[in-house]
This record gives C-alpha cells, structure tokens and sequence, in this order.
RNA sequence: GCGCCCGUAGCUCAGUAGGACAGAGCAACGGACUUCUAAUCCGUGGGCCGGAGGUUCGAAUCCUCCCGGGCGCGCCA
C-alpha cells in the first residue's frame, strides 16, 4: 500500500525526467525495504539506476528526482544517501493511519487490483493408488495457501485436484487388491510384481469378504473391473477425507477419466494436426515439442493405439483454459520437472501463451527417524501417513513447518523430531503472540473498555520505539502480500509473521498496555487488536488456527 | 553424458528484483517471573556465503568452469 504509493510518485518523478531528457527507458521502479532502520522505511535505489544510463553522477540524479517528489506529507524525511539511495521516512500520522485502516477497512487495507478473472491452483493430486503420505503434505499446503491468499485479495481462485483414475497404475492398484482378497482366504496367487503391497489394499481385502457372494458370481473381466473401481473409490475416499481433516476444502476433484470419455484427447490430436505439429512414426502419434524448445519431441499415442498420460493432460490443460482460467497454477513434484516445458510447449502449440500457466516445483521431502532415512514408497508399503502424523503432531505444526522453508530446497522431515519437539515449533510462537493479544483485549473489557472506546483514542501517543517498529511491521502487510503474489513464494509469510510475532513479543515486555494512563492504554490497546488481527488474518491464509488462549 | 533444484553460523534454514556493516531459530553460555500468559524477553560467542574466474559503481544473489548433494532423462503415471 505504502510501497505501492511510493512506486507510484517515483514513476511520475522518473517521467519528468524523461521529459527533460533523460534517457528513462525500460528502468524499473524499485522500493526495497532496507536491511538497515538508518536507511529508512522504503527505500529506492533508483537514481544509480537513471545514473548508469546516462553516465550522469548518481547523487545528481536523486537531487533532481527528490525535488519532483509530490509526496502528500506522508514522509517525515526523504534522504538521499550513500552512493544515490533515496531513502523515506514515512510520517507518525501515517503509520497512525494504518491502525484506523487495519481496524475499520482490512479487506481495502490488504486489496491488490486484480488482474485475472478466474484463477486455478491444483495441487495435491497424487495417485489415488494409496493413502496420503506425509510428505506430500508439503505440496498441499503450498497450494492451499497461496489459493487462500489469492481470495484474501478478493480475486476468484479454485483449487483443484486432478484425479489420475485412467492409466495402468489403476490397473495394478485393482490386481494388487484382488492378490490381496485371494492371499487372507488362503488361495495361492501370485503378487502382481509391481504391485502395490501398502497394509491398506489388505484392510480392503478383508472388508470385500462380506461380498464374497457377489464376486463369486462375476467373470473374470467383471472381478477385474469391480475390484479396480473399489479398490479407487476408497483409495479417492481416504484421500478426500484425509484433506478434509488437514483443513483443505476443494472447489473441483477433476476425474481424468472423464477427458477420455468425452472425446477431449482426439479433441487435442485434431487441433494439433491441424496446426501440424504432430506425424506419425514407428506408428505411435508424436507432437514436435521441440519446436517450442523442448529437447525432444514427445509421443502422445502409443504404438497400441492407447494415448498417454501426457496426451491426457494436455486435454487437461485445455479443459482448464475452456472452463475460462486465465491463471493456472499447477503445484508438481520436483519429480516431475522434466514435464514443464512440454506443459508450456503443448499450451504455445495449441495456440495460447506458456504464460498462463504457471507451475511450482517442490522440492523433496526427506523423511527421518532420527538419524536414518525411511525410503518412502507406496509399492512397499513402507510409508507413513499424513493422517497418522497429524494425529500425533497436529495440522498446524505440520502445516507451519512445510510452509516455512522455500519450495525450491529439499528438506527433512524427521518424524521424531517432529513428535518430541512439537511444542517448539515456531507456530506456536506466533499462535502465542495471538493469544496475549486476545488476553489483554479480553481483560481491557473486563475493566470497562469496549472495543467502540478505542476509537476515540490519541494513537499520537504511542511514540516509543517498540511501538514504532510494530506500526512499521503492520504497514507493511500488503507489501508482503503482494510480493508472494510476484513471486508465488508463499514461505515469505510465515516469515514475516514470526517477524511481527518478535516485534510484538517485545513490546509487551516492555510496553505494559494495561495501566492508570487510560489515554496511553486506549492508544496501546489499538495497536494490540491491529497485531491480533493481522496475525489472525496471515494465519488463515496458511490454514492455521488463531486460539485466543494457550 | 544431458537437464532442473540446492550448497550461507555446530544443526535447520531466511536473505526481497544485483544494493548500503551477511540474519533468525535451535544448540552453548549468562541474565529477567509479586507484573496484561516466561509457549516470553534481554545479552554473549560463533561465517573466506562450496571453490576459482568474470560482468558491475556495487555480487550470497547474474555469467562461465570446477567440486559436493538431490531429482529427472519411458511408447510408466
């Protein structure tokens, strides 16, 4: 908002410039946040870039572009330092002004223009070949959030899960379950080598003994479909109910059987051999991605006629832009990465910008038990469920700690770890901080003082530094929000919520807001619902709880 | 061999779009509860930002090469 406010007047200066002029092309408006409280609140490195350009001496530059500066009185001083920075200073009516925002105007207080119509994230779609493991939990939580924060915004975003219930896997999942069924009534039968041996498919088996009259009466091509559709729909059950628990509600569960069914996949051929981006040889069907940068080109049906899985989400992808997004994002496995520039070329094939599309690689999650790696692998079974540590550790530790760390590096997930030492998990530090500020609210009223009285108060007395930093913290919100938005780095909230969780720790440690100064602990009084209700909005955007007593 | 990601304090990681003296948590050590919740606060120590070159007024950040770790290189999904 503020920062927002300061690109703009830059802008304007960094045009009359132009005019009289200097060469301004293609020269960004940065403000930068400084690591230092001496350079300011903003500050803007602008002048050396203009200086550059036109070989021109940077701190003349910023002399001229400060005397352009139409700055509405919202500074107390702009500075023009070091090598060309200028740096602000922005005025204690304004910070004041951000109370009265945050208390009375939130969802204006935090808005960005929006500048999609319809968004989608998916995330989270795993193979419904078996329960949810604990580290796919990172994946869900990333997309999760950053759709959570594209409605905090006010804009139109779906989340999405992409069933893969066409394709071998499905097979293999019906085989294993009927291995399983035959294996608990003693009957000799061989394991389907690749298949899935996860405890879950036996759990199933012993449930499907109550039916065991029905499928006596099937053929063997019945038997086999009956038990694949079982096998899926409970898989697809323990999945949806497993999110469920884990806080994240879907708009779309998207069955990408229904692309075959509907014709979508010769929908894609046509429209690529129209466009000619597709020949036949080894009489499999082939796309030239290549053509758009891929290193090779890519089969979209197989020398058996049946297509594969890229054809299918490549139907998928244009399913979604048909359906009217005009921002996708898609949330993979780092796994997967070789997939996205295939992604992106199918989508300039067909005619559409790679640009709305939008995937984010997370990286792997290592788990630990202690010291020693637990290979993950749902064909062994040897795994461990989302379900299983959520009920050990709780949904927001988990949540807080995949959300924490850049999507881009591995981490660890040390079950231990997470069991024993639940209680140091850095939520709980913000979720406290939230908490004191429900308590001192809660015994303002005890004393008389209604959320209406803090209203009226003087908030030009809260002067002290700690107070100031806090203020500071809070103005800068939207700019955090709107810097994920840039970026799809949603670990920079958490982040920054544990900044403002310090500051606020700080100044109740030395700020008491409670006293005989009944002007300074209404103005104090303020500043604590503001920190309350911005950590509470922040942690709703990560699906975190906000409890009002520890 | 080729491609993607990573390498920052003892450990786990931040470091904003190339900006000004490299940060936090944990661990270690030393302080602070008669007080609005000590799940907290204050302080101390700890770093050739994997290495070498290069671009730049300026590099942890960009480029090249090398070393180390992970992941991919299917007419599987």
């Amino acid at each position: 908002m503020v920062r927002e406010k300061i690109k703009k007047i830059l802008g304007e200066a960094l045009k009359g410039l132009g005019e009289r002029g200097l060469n301004v092309n293609g020269i960004e408006v940065i403000v930068e946040i400084p690591k230092q409280k001496e350079f300011g609140d903003y500050s803007t490195p602008l002048p050396l870039l203009v200086a550059q350009k036109n070989k021109k001496p940077p701190l003349e530059i910023a002399y001229e572009l400060v005397n352009n500066l139409k700055t509405e009185n919202i500074f107390e001083k702009i500075e023009i330092a070091g090598p060309g920075f200028i740096n602000f200073f922005v005025s204690n009516q304004l910070l004041i002004n951000i109370i009265k925002y945050i208390r009375k105007d939130l969802d204006n207080f935090v808005k960005i223009p929006n500048t999609y119509k319809k968004i989608q994230v998916e995330f989270g779609s795993i193979n419904p070949t078996g329960p949810m493991h604990i580290a796919h939990a990172r994946g869900v939580v990333i997309g999760d959030s950053l759709a959570n924060l594209f409605r905090r915004l006010g804009w139109n975003a779906e989340k999405e899960f992409y069933i893969n219930d066409a394709g071998n896997q499905i097979d293999l999942l019906g085989e294993s379950l009927y291995s399983r069924y035959l294996e608990i009534q003693g009957i000799n039968h061989e394991f389907p080598k690749e298949g899935y041996r996860g405890e879950y498919l036996k759990d199933l088996a012993y449930e499907l003994l109550n039916e065991k009259e029905k499928i006596d009466t099937m053929d063997g091509k019945e038997k086999k479909e009956f038990f694949k559709e079982y096998a899926l729909n409970k898989m697809l059950e323990n999945i949806k109910k497993t999110l469920q628990n884990f806080g994240v509600e879907y708009d779309c569960w998207f069955s990408e059987k229904s692309l075959h069914r509907e014709g979508k996949l010769n929908k894609v051929l046509e429209i690529l051999q129209e466009k000619g981006y597709i020949y036949k040889k080894d009489s499999a069907i082939w796309f030239s991605s290549t053509k758009f940068g891929d290193e090779d080109d890519r089969v979209l049906v197989k020398r058996d006629g049946s297509p594969t899985y890229f054809l299918a989400d490549i139907a998928y992808h244009l399913d979604k832009i048909e359906r009217g997004f005009d921002w996708i994002i898609d949330v993979w496995g780092a796994d997967h990465h070789a997939h996205v520039k295939r992604m992106k070329a199918s989508l300039q094939a067909l005619g559409f910008s790679p640009d709305i599309l939008d995937i984010i690689l997370v990286q792997m999650v290592r788990l630990l038990r202690g010291k020693e790696e637990v290979k993950i692998s749902k064909r062994t079974g040897d795994f461990i469920t989302l379900e299983e540590v959520q009920e050990e550790v709780g949904k927001d530790p988990i949540r807080f700690f995949f959300l924490l760390r850049s999507s881009d590096s591995q981490l660890d997930f040390d079950i231990d770890l997470a069991k024993k030492q639940a209680v140091d998990n850095p939520v709980y530090y913000v979720q406290y901080a939230h908490a004191r500020c429900c308590s001192i609210l809660r015994q303002a009223q005890e004393k008389n003082i209604n959320l209406e009285d803090l209203d009226s108060a003087d908030l030009t007395l809260l002067k002290d530094n700690k107070e100031k930093e806090l203020l500071i913290l809070l103005m800068r919100y939207p700019d955090k929000l709107r810097d994920i938005v840039r970026t799809l780095e949603i670990h920079l909230l958490p982040h920054y919520l544990l900044d403002l969780a310090t500051a606020f720790h700080t100044f109740y440690d030395s700020c008491r807001v409670l006293t005989e100064d009944r002007k300074l602990t209404l103005a104090r009084l303020n500043l604590v619902d503001s920190v309350r209700i911005i950590i509470s909005d922040g942690l709703k955007i990560l699906g975190i709880s906000s409890p009002e007593r520890m």
